[in-house]
DNA sequence: CATGGGATTGACT
DNA sequence: GTCAATCCCATGC
């Protein structure tokens, strides 16, 4: 083509990926991780989404799935930090969990909730829902909005098709609310669950009096 | 080998 | 507010 051709359009902008977390983001205690992994960007192919909602799991804690020590299901957990633990829900959906700690410390970070950044167009076809704050608002829907399943269990953070990246400018800072984990009935009392105040895409409302510090 | 529970969601009353 | 869908795997007989 010549110089006076206008640049060919580009189908889609290429996602400006930014170098991802290092593993020894990961590798520290896991109730370090769980609130410095709100505002992160999870990304797979054309799609990412900022991190709004996390929990963190330790094998101290029945709650967790390393409670019961290091098995065939278990075992990525209580291996190397910035390891994906994936895993199936209710017979239905994959959870998707970031690994923490060192090497046979069975603990994780359940990413539960993005607010969508890239490939808005690809969730929505995924998903089918009505509005767009509902693409990510779950720990079983991001994972659909964002094709990431039990194939990606085991998968390195760090270089593997699933990626973290730092927090962009935008979320340098964010606000964070802690309270406690969702869904569970054992060790419920642990306030271990964070989000980004006032945020419109996470899972759950917070309950009455915890809403004043949204930003 | 049979059983039961689970870090959920979506549809329905 | 209630409830079913659906499957992996830990546990127990």
């Amino acid at each position: 083509m010549s110089r006076a051709d206008p640049a060919p359009p580009r189908a889609v902008e290429p996602a400006p990926a930014a170098a991802p977390l290092p593993a020894a983001f990961y590798d520290r205690p896991v109730l370090e991780v769980a609130p410095a992994l709100v505002g992160c960007v999870v990304r797979h192919g054309d799609t990412a989404g900022v991190i709004v909602e996390t929990e963190a799991y330790h094998h101290s804690e029945p709650a967790c799935h390393a409670y019961v020590g290091l098995t065939a299901r278990t075992r990525p957990l209580f291996g190397p930090a910035g390891v994906a633990y994936v895993y199936r829900s209710y017979g239905i959906h994959a959870l998707l969990n970031a690994v923490c700690e060192p090497e046979g410390v069975g603990a994780a970070v359940l990413i539960r909730a993005l607010a969508p950044l890239d490939g808005l167009e690809v969730m929505r076809a995924r998903r089918r829902v009505a509005r767009d704050a509902e693409l990510c608002s779950g720990p079983g829907k991001l994972t659909q909005a964002l094709g990431v399943g039990l194939e990606h269990n085991a998968t390195s953070l760090v270089d593997g098709p699933v990626r973290i990246e730092p927090r962009p400018p935008a979320w340098a800072a964010p606000a964070l609310l802690t309270g406690p984990r969702v869904g569970i009935t054992k060790a419920a009392d642990l306030p271990w669950r964070f989000c980004a105040a006032g945020s419109r895409h996470v899972s759950r409302p917070w309950p009455p009096g915890l809403r004043d510090a949204a930003a």
